[in-house]
DNA sequence: CTGAAAGCGCTAACAA
DNA sequence: TTGTTAGCGCTTTCAG
């Protein structure tokens, strides 16, 4: 391979001047910088990126740990897979903005394997970004100790790590508050995310507060998914199960693909949604757009959170003492056919902030 | 930071002693080696990546570029989105299991900036896999003249990289055979994919081929979109304005988002599918499931392919004297709904490698 | 079994 | 403006 050396060599000039010209330093005299770029050129040198690392003391990479929900051997999908996407399509835009590099790993369980690999890591990288809350806090903390980490889409009351997340709450509470208010909603049933989910978690808080800020509403059953389909749709023949034609007014499920096993079950059943049903989601995933009836839901911007989680890890590799901090980004309700709006309806209505609680 | 000679001091060896406890060479006397793992233990010790590459002259990283197709403003989702999750969890197991890492990268237009990231990536690898064929073969080669390049999803007949694919040709050529043989499909509408695209190419093929082999059956006529929704909408439209009272038999369309946009186009003008026109797709996303009614398609094994190209760049990588090699992996048809099969159907077929093209 | 020491390719003082 | 040179943290002969 071609090194600097070499560079410098057929340029006859020090290998200091030609990392200079490599780095667009305006000390170099031109006739100087157009004989190293000819030279560069004809060598077709590209730098060692270990030897920059070495020599810099910063790797200009960041790690981003992808966590999966174990996953079942029935389940077709998992919500990892839809949710990815978009995040990492975010982050990836931030860390080329700044013209550093992403390495990418995915955790699924706690192993000794995926531990070492994790750990050996933050050996290779600046910072970390971890995306989903169900990480093991002991291991968050090895890490933290070594390299900034910033957390994705976790728990937005974390007190010592940075926290990048959509307003699972306030998006619940307006989807919500959407039913009871322009659809007369009274009777609600809430399928639930996963217990170890910080925004499920979130989003049933959400759901709560509103029912009681509206007197004469409630709910008439609970149950928790696993965030996907197949969930959905046990959640959805429950419902049918306990109703004994007493179905409730909506179902409020925790993610748009336990709405679509909601959906399924009980048109299935010969249940017309929304008519004598209504049903939500939250996400707002492609299939949402594409289902029949087309489903309302909550948008996540989870593009521009994976931006964000980026621009503030790589603030704080800069300034490593900057105190914690939470961000919360504004959702979306997105308003289609499934909550009783009239077919065709589309509206995307932004949520402000913490607000929407109140109503 | 803790470096190895902290770790040697501490243990009073050398940092030789230490690196060999490090790797787990069994030159080392076995009290030795408990003093070095306690201090490596009580320090938290982990290796500097950088350093250890530029010793060991070898990164044991692989970098994915990711060519994104270019997505016009109006367009919600696009082909690569669904794409890409499954093949990257198959490269980054394939990474992972060899204790590699993963750099990752998209490719979105051939910019100034983009190049420069690109090649840049190349000092900081030790192969590069490309995801989808749209990529600059010039650029191709530059990546290949430095580091070994393997090709996913790529044409079958790239004569100077190795390249890792479904066997497009043979699944197209399948799932229309099905429409002809078990449902007496006559006439037929091609609805292609981007003309940049070897996998839509090979997907042409293989349909223009069993088209051949069955006298009596004929394109009525064809289009092309660009592997979205929205596109397949404006090519049902299209259809149905060319129609006149006779619409095909069937569509083929050369991805599951365009037979969807067709399905869409389709329904809403009051056809029946499948009763009027049968409809089927390619991929087999999340969607081409949940869409009623079910779609028909052919699946490609994403995530076996990322696993593939992965084990192929490596051995590359050991031995860069290999022949250039083109793996083509089998499809597997998926019968669902759409093609005129009785609701509820699910079978799926595994395409046997190129045979299916006789029939 | 263990240690000394020569790099790996690049950056950044410091000198000139 | 340019060159010299001392590391960056680790691996790996080569000697002992």
């Amino acid at each position: 391979v071609v090194t600097l050396y070499d560079v410098a060599r057929r340029a006859g000039v020090s290998t200091a001047t030609v990392s200079r010209v490599l780095h667009g330093q305006n000390l170099v005299r031109d006739t100087t910088r157009a004989r190293v770029q000819q030279a560069i050129e004809d060598l077709g040198y590209i730098p060692d990126g270990a030897a920059q690392s070495l020599s810099r003391r910063r790797k200009e990479v960041i790690g981003l740990i992808c966590c999966e929900r174990p996953m079942h051997p029935e389940d077709v999908e998992n919500r990892s897979m839809t949710y990815l996407d978009e995040m990492l399509r975010g982050v990836e835009h931030g860390v080329s903005a700044m013209d550093w590099s992403l390495l990418i790993t995915f955790y699924n369980g706690h192993t000794t394997t995926n531990l070492r690999r994790i750990l050996a890591m933050s050996g290779k990288v600046d910072g970390i970004l971890i995306s989903e809350g169900s990480f093991p806090v002991r291991l968050m903390e090895r890490l933290a100790s070594r390299v900034p980490v910033t957390i994705m889409a976790g728990s937005p009351d974390e007190p010592d790590f940075d926290v990048v997340t959509a307003d699972n709450l306030a998006g619940e509470a307006a989807v919500v508050s959407h039913l009871i208010t322009e659809h007369g909603v009274r009777t609600l049933y809430h399928v639930a995310g996963p217990s170890d989910a910080p925004d499920a978690a979130q989003r049933g808080l959400g759901l709560v507060r509103v029912l009681q800020d509206h007197p004469g509403t409630r709910l008439t059953g609970a149950t928790r998914g696993s965030f996907n389909v197949e969930t959905g749709l046990v959640a959805g023949e429950r419902i049918l199960a306990e109703a004994r034609g007493e179905l409730p007014d909506a179902v409020v499920a925790a993610n748009d693909q336990m709405a679509i096993g909601v959906l399924r079950a009980l048109t299935r059943a010969g249940v017309r949604v929304p008519d004598e049903v209504a049903v939500v989601g939250f996400d707002d995933i492609q299939a949402a757009n594409l289902y029949e009836p087309q489903l309302t839901t909550v948008y996540q911007p989870m593009r521009m959170l994976g931006e964000r989680a980026c621009s503030r890890l790589i603030e704080r590799i800069a300034d490593p003492s900057l105190p914690a901090q939470t961000q919360m980004l504004p959702t979306e309700l997105v308003i289609r056919r499934s909550c009783g709006c009239p077919p065709g309806t589309t509206i995307r209505r932004p949520v402000p902030p913490a607000l929407a609680i109140a109503e």
